[in-house]
RNA sequence: GCGAAAGUGGCGGAAUUGGUAGACGCGCAGGAUUCAGGAUCCUGUGGGGUAACUCCCGUGGGGGUUCGAUUCCCCCCUUUCGCACCA
């Protein structure tokens, strides 16, 4: 080795080493304590980015860390292969999805490894692999066999001229991403997962989850929804049935005096039927029913509906009531009926104000008078219910419930909870996913796969061509099938599953990925589960954490599972963003096709424009400011782009990537390995260990910062994942030693202080820069691997501050500062403080009210005026 | 609109329970070394006043609690994120 810092040298020669002894590999070991650490599995889309490197270097500490701690660690990687872009690639470039798939994953995967990532890689799965996805169709069939999957109708996107369903993603502004065509709704049979009958666990479980961010607790919680209310019937006017609709405000009922429905609801042109209104009702539905909810209010929300011709009872009130299609009522929840509160609902009473309806006040504020004509808006807080009948006098909130009480005794509703949160739709019309494991027979019916008969692999005689149906139609060596009951003719269900199912339970089969009896080995399962800490993007706050739950909580329903909750603390990451550049007339530009100079202004390559700086954006292609990770690993080496991202910015928040930033970190790298390089012959003058010996007090300071570092770094890493201040410590101590050791005349204690300084630091760094550490590690002698070594403690007694600084206030403002011995009593120090000449000045004779002191700290000394 | 988080030097960010605001890094300035450039090392670096010890101001703005507030409370402004008609 050289003198010189050669990244890429080392990292070749560590990542050999590592690879070579299977360092990261880990079995189950009753002596030690587990830990398992995950990081979310990538999507092989072709290369990996920075958002990957920064989660992987987050995680890799952890990982390190724990590991150098004593712990057994379970850090397991792989590839959350299916999905759209290979498909994509197909139709595009005709290349297989497998083919394109398979290659990515092998060039990711050297990507993360010239990353220097401590992963077992013996446990690595890609979701693509029968092997995987055998066990996504196991699981379908026990839902299947427990009603947890069943099949109904519901809409899809749906492009006319490609005559093909789009994926949400492949919708661009309400178009076709490929043809422009406007996308329609097409309903189509489908299956989907009743993550509903597990909404109130889901919800309640979360207060278990003190390790997991109160942000997306609350995102889940709001996504699930709950809502606690009322059913009540409306009889239909004339008619023998009745009217069902869902309220959380029942304490309202008398101040209801329309109903409002969905336009989906069956009921919508029935009752309109031979009235004068059957008309503008068909319109009314024709013109909404082909609009997604998101649009139909898009103008500011604005309230539009139509009368129905019909009526119903109010049965509290005895009134009857006109029956209205609103825009703004949606079939998917509640009974797609609600009853309308103009007085306390502000939707209905814009509503009741556009087209005229009476308005009555029910709830009354405790500090002013509300009347139907003179207010603005609709009153929604609390208050004591007025004209309503035997419950008026109630306050409102007790009211709700006795409202509710009521109407189930007279059998007119019952008290009711619905949630937000849908049964999960995992069918798509795709090829590049797992196949769903049924058949249908012409004569049985709907006929699971015999689990024995598993996997249903994916056929490769398939063409793509973006067009038609599912693609697994065209094979008829797929489709075609005899029915496993009956022999008969019968043929496969074509649609493949949601990609959002492989990633539901990937971290239970790391366990033992290559158990072929289940998903995975209970025993192993129950030895290394749960998760203990998760890291990824908080963009899946909600979907895929919230489907991963549900697995858990379903599969551990099915006695495989020992865990209620899949990832005991999670983290998420912030983005990396970067600033862009852009030119009024061409748009984005990349920062090295800039004419001009960052003093004198950009300019335009193609028109000369002055450039204008634009914000700092998350990374994108599109706005053309992304850094290739690959380009740094080259320049500077893994150690350099794992520690310039963990450096910049606490994980949580975004990081604001700068080239000047890598520099930094780099310059540190060099600077650490010039020092420790060009000063070798401590390793073999300097005594062994320095802790017994009698030192002078600079000496003393030095090896007191050498302990408060680890302490400050292990709390850094351990408590708080502030990887950020944690590298500043041992940057500070770097200088230190720094300092030290150009202080001259070195006696044999400085050296063996130094020595054992330089020492702690390598083994700090480890987690961090893995390869420089290991390799200075080697370098200074050492023979065992340094990823082996032990984490460093710190001794109490060693950062115990001989001398005290003692700020000194008067009226809470600094005037001094004085040294004691750290044994020094309260009247000691506040008896220097007062003496202290610049102190004085400013007491300067005024009479002293009152000393504050805080020990070990400071002494405020209020005075008068 | 509702909900959440955040606002600190030229920049990224420190200050863990109310106790020296600006650690560490970047940038910048000066110096050393060098034929020169680069690299490296040293010193300085919130703003203002001062010959100088020192002093005044300063954590988005305004008020409050406190001996003492970046930290706690109230009001306002800005930014980011999430949900957006869920009855």
């Amino acid at each position: 080795m050289e003198e010189r810092y050669q990244a890429h040298a080392i990292e070749e020669k560590w990542q050999r080493i590592w690879a070579q002894n299977q360092a990261f590999r880990v079995n189950e070991d009753a002596a030690k304590p587990k830990y398992y650490v995950l990081e979310m599995f990538p999507y092989p889309s072709g290369r990996i980015h920075m958002g990957h490197v920064r989660n992987y270097s987050i995680g890799d500490v952890v990982a390190r860390y724990k590991r150098m701690r004593g712990f057994n660690v379970l850090h397991p990687m792989g590839w959350d292969a299916f999905g759209l872009p290979a498909e994509n690639a197909a139709i595009e470039r005709g290349v297989h999805p497998e083919i394109w798939t398979q290659e990515n994953i092998l060039y990711m995967k050297n990507q993360l490894q010239r990353m220097g990532l401590s992963y077992d890689w013996d446990r690595e799965i890609a979701t693509c692999e029968p092997e995987y996805y055998r066990w996504n169709q196991w699981i379908f069939l026990q839902f299947f066999k427990k009603t947890l999957a069943y099949k109904r109708s519901s809409f899809v996107n749906w492009c006319p001229s490609c005559e093909t369903v789009l994926a949400n993603e492949q919708v661009i502004d309400g178009a076709c991403w490929r043809c422009d065509s406007a996308v329609i709704q097409k309903e189509l049979e489908q299956w989907f997962f009743r993550i509903t009958d597990y909404a109130e666990q889901l919800l309640g479980d979360l207060e278990k989850l003190n390790g997991w961010p109160d942000k997306v607790l609350t995102m889940q919680r709001n996504w699930i929804g709950k809502s606690i209310g009322a059913e009540i019937d409306f009889p239909l006017v004339g008619c023998e049935s009745a009217l069902r609709i869902f309220t959380t405000r029942p304490d309202t009922i008398f101040g209801a005096t329309f109903v409002s429905l969905a336009v989906e609801h069956p009921l919508a042109l029935k009752l309109a039927q031979g009235t004068p209104q059957e008309k503008a009702v068909e319109a009314f539905i024709e013109r909404f029913k082909n609009v997604s909810q998101a649009k139909r209010g898009a103008e500011e929300g604005e309230k539009e509906g139509v009368f129905t011709g019909a009526y119903c009872r109010n049965l509290f009130t005895g009134e009857n009531i006109p029956i209205y299609l609103a825009n703004f009522v949606l079939m998917e929840y509640g009974t797609g009926a609600v009853m309308a509160v103009p007085a306390h609902d502000q939707r209905d009473f814009e509503f009741a104000r556009k087209y005229d309806l009476p308005i009555r006040v029910v709830i009354q504020p405790n500090d002013r008078k509300l009347t139907a004509e003179t207010i603005a808006e609709a009153y929604v807080d609390d208050g004591v219910m007025v004209d309503s009948g035997a419950f008026s006098g109630t306050p409102n909130c007790p009211g709700k419930d006795k409202i509710a009480t009521h109407a189930e005794e007279k059998g007119w509703g019952k008290k009711a909870i619905r949630y937000r949160l849908r049964d999960w739709g995992v069918s798509r019309q795709r090829y590049w996913g797992t196949p769903i494991p049924i058949i249908y027979c012409d004569k049985c019916g709907t006929v699971p796969v015999p689990e024995e008969q598993l996997p249903v692999v994916l056929p490769k005689d398939v063409p793509f061509t973006g067009k038609g149906g599912s693609p697994l139609q065209e094979s008829k060596l797929f489709f075609e099938v005899a029915c496993p009951k009956c022999r008969g003719h019968a043929h496969r269900e074509t649609d493949t599953m949601d990609t959002f199912v492989d990633s539901s339970w990937y971290f239970l089969r790391y366990v033992s990925a290559r158990f072929d009896k289940a998903p995975f080995d209970p025993e192993k399962g129950r030895y290394w589960m749960a998760v203990d800490q998760y890291i990824g993007g908080v963009e899946h706050a909600v979907l895929h954490l919230l489907y991963a739950r549900f697995f858990t909580k379903a599969l551990r329903d099915l006695g495989l599972a020992k865990v209620d909750e899949p990832f005991t603390n999670l983290l998420t990451q912030g983005m990396v963003s970067k600033e862009t550049y852009r030119c009024s007339e061409h748009g984005w530009l990349f920062p090295t096709e800039l004419l001009g100079s960052e003093k004198d202004g950009w300019q335009c390559p193609q028109c000369r424009r002055p450039v204008i700086k634009g914000r700092v954006e998350k990374m994108s292609k599109s706005k053309k400011n992304i850094v290739d990770p690959e380009d740094l690993v080259n320049l500077y080496g893994a150690d350099t782009a794992r520690l310039f991202t963990l450096f910049a910015a606490p994980p949580e928040k975004d990081l604001e990537w700068s080239d000047q930033g890598v520099e930094g970190a780099y310059r540190f790298l060099t600077r650490l390995w010039r020092i420790v390089f060009q000063n070798r012959e401590l390793w073999a003058n300097a005594a062994a260990n320095g802790e017994a010996l009698e030192l002078p007090a600079e000496l003393r300071d030095l090896r007191r910062m050498i302990h408060r570092t680890v302490k400050k770094v292990s709390d850094d890493i351990e408590n708080r994942f502030h990887f950020n201040t944690a590298v500043a410590a041992i940057m500070e101590l770097l200088n230190a030693l720094s300092a030290a050791l150009q202080g001259g005349g070195r006696s044999s204690a400085g050296a063996t202080v130094i020595k054992q300084g330089l020492e702690t630091m390598i083994v700090l760094l480890t987690p961090f820069v893995p390869h420089v550490a290991s390799e200075l590690w080697e370098q200074t002698g050492h023979h065992d691997r340094l990823d082996e070594v032990p984490w460093p403690r710190y001794s109490e007694e060693a950062i115990e501050e001989e001398k005290l600084l003692i700020v000194v206030q008067v009226n809470g403002k600094v005037r001094g500062k004085i040294t004691v011995p750290a044994d020094a009593t309260q009247e000691h120090i506040e008896t220097v403080a007062l003496a202290d000449p610049r102190v004085q000045g400013f007491l300067d004779g005024k009479k002293v009210q009152r000393v504050v002191y805080v020990p070990r700290r400071l002494v405020n000394i209020v005075v008068e005026g």
